[in-house]
DNA sequence: GTACTTGCAAACCCTTTGCATCTCA
DNA sequence: TGAGATGCAAAGGGTTTGCAAGTAC
């Protein structure tokens, strides 16, 4: 199982040095961590738990790490918050989008490649070319959206 | 033509009085700019095109009504960049996503009623009650993927 | 006249930057 | 050893809040 992390480790190991950047031990720490999480996390989460494994690992150095993740293409941002920046470590090429509850926060996460392609239709008719996407539904999850309610068709 | 935005006053009033708030003329001054706008804008582009009419309008109360008119859903956010929020005026119910040109900023529309239904498909399957949805796509416009492209299909 | 609104200034909070010290290569 | 990395503290920038003065109704 943790041969999937080395293989990520060695993929950072080269996008570090591709960039002329030192592998130095907080980068390490750092991507360490990422790559062991598959939620979807801010600064201040990562900076926590790379604080309790190495706690002279500072936040700026995490700021400035998750830069270089995501130009990596090792990490994806999320902007499901207004007031902060979510973070989430990309696995393979495995794409997918999300749903958002804005009552309790849970993330659900879905694909649909019928979506993808007619949204590849939608941009090659605008001459649009695209880079990344970001498509997030936000709503009431399968919990709060089923707690009361017996057979109606609630809506806020 | 002024009698769309007087419509759009007229449902201003009602939402206002709905939520025992006062009709004044900062609200009404604010309501009427946004309501004769329809590009994408910041808040700090509101307060300019506010106080070019008003100077007495100041930018606090632009925030607070910008709350108001969303709650009222006259106006939708658009978190397109992290830096600020962008704000959109909502004509009637006619819903579209966009294309954001990541050189030149520039804001392209579309729509997709095949989108629209996979989408809705996909809540279904997960239990998940939508309220709102973000579709938003990143890349290059025509003119920006035009330029240095002879017949390659580019992609970062 | 009273309760709500406004707007200034200051507070907040996330993020970035300056700079002296430290570390990888 | 030297260029790059780190981390502290402070600055930056958008957004929110406290509060006294002003306004709607």
């Amino acid at each position: 199982m943790s041969s999937t992390i080395d293989r990520e480790m060695e993929a950072l190991r080269i996008a570090l040095v591709q960039r002329g950047l030192s592998v130095t031990r907080q980068r390490c720490r750092i991507a360490e961590t990422v790559f062991s999480t598959h939620e979807h996390f801010s600064v201040d989460d990562l900076v926590k738990w790379v604080k309790k494994k190495d706690p002279r690992v500072g936040r700026v150095t995490v700021y400035r790490m998750l830069k270089v993740l995501v130009d990596a293409g090792l990490v994806e941002e999320r902007p499901f918050r207004k007031d902060r920046m979510l973070y989430e470590h990309i696995v393979g090429h495995h794409h997918h989008d999300h749903m958002v509850c804005v009552r309790c926060g849970n993330i659900v996460e879905f694909e649909s490649p019928r979506i993808e392609e007619e949204q590849a239709r939608e941009a090659r008719k605008h001459g649009f070319e695209i880079f990344h996407h970001s498509h997030t539904l936000f709503g009431h999850c399968r919990t709060c959206a089923g707690g009361p309610k017996p057979g109606a068709n609630g809506r806020s």
